[in-house]
DNA sequence: GAAAAACATTTTATGTTTAAAATATTCACA
DNA sequence: TGTGAATATTTTAAACATAAAATGTTTTTC
């Protein structure tokens, strides 16, 4: 009988059938991967600290830059459209964990920054997420990781070099 | 000067600083090249065939089960909750692509299946998907997709195994 | 200097996604 | 049997996401 560890259950990969091409089978589990981390990221944050990945990820943004990122920067980084992240601003300026203020000389942008509480909240916050993908992805072996890296960099340049 | 190739631009591995731990930055950059792919396979879904991705995995997972599959199946499979197979299965039946049908024996459950119209307009866009993959990660070579399919899988077992 | 183009952001409308509650059915079992 | 637990699905409310239009600002260009 199959143990536990052989039980990874259907997902994604379960699409497959004999003879698919082997690009299609590599992004269905790289997809599957992705998201079985990504999903217990989502719930450790919400369980644990009350706030949703797409917070987190905004705040993470502002954590390492201290002089501030206009809301442009922000949709950039964090690959999401300007309105999104316009929402997002509204609720974290409401909590009082980021200030908006105008760019002396630029009175289109505003610049965003972490408050004193925000800049308190994300260093709790950041040190349990780092253990938690740690968990996830902190097995590997030193030779895992940095083939994983290599191959993600040349897939992140093919990918960029794909016509519209 | 970079070459266009080195201008990938800022994403959320832009989070990162210097000293933050291996994994962290092995799941950034995860997650940078799953949403291009992503971003990339659904824009061209949308526009080729007016589709969305959620629909369209809806339909690949029904396509390799000509016998059909119960809803809480589809969820599971597509990894995403029951109420959103719910709203995707009401306009795919909508549209004439789907039929649900009572499980004898069984009358909580309905048994989705692809309708001969369903069959038809996704054999003709599984070509395209599996084509647009191929650009995404066909260019990779036999070393790195093998790589890639072993750590994933090593990734896929660890996270399986973390207590809620 | 005025008109046009580009920029930075917000608003709007629409749609996706989730968690949780609600509804209905089936199963376990004393 | 009949009661409670488990199962399968839908509904609901809130957050997230996008594209496109709207608003206001800056730069370019002639």
């Amino acid at each position: 009988m199959d143990s536990a560890s052989d039980q990874v259950g259907l997902d994604h990969e379960s699409r497959l059938e004999h003879g698919d091409h082997q690009a299609v089978r590599l992004w269905l589990r790289l997809l599957t991967c992705t998201n079985l981390v990504e999903r217990h990221l989502r719930n450790r944050l919400r369980k644990e600290f009350g706030i949703t990945l797409p917070r987190f990820d905004f705040m993470a943004q502002l954590a390492r830059e201290p002089k501030g990122l206009t809301m442009g920067d922000l949709s950039q980084r964090m690959m999401v459209s300007g309105g999104n992240v316009s929402g997002i601003a509204v609720q974290l300026e409401g909590e009082g964990l980021i200030s908006r203020e105008p760019v002396p000389g630029n009175r289109r942008a505003f610049c965003v920054t972490l408050t004193r509480a925000g800049q308190k909240r994300f260093a709790e916050m950041a040190e349990a997420h780092e253990a938690w993908v740690a968990e996830c992805l902190g097995n590997l072996s030193g030779t895992e990781t940095e083939q994983m890296m290599s191959v993600l960099k040349h897939i992140k340049h093919d990918v960029g070099h794909i016509e519209p």
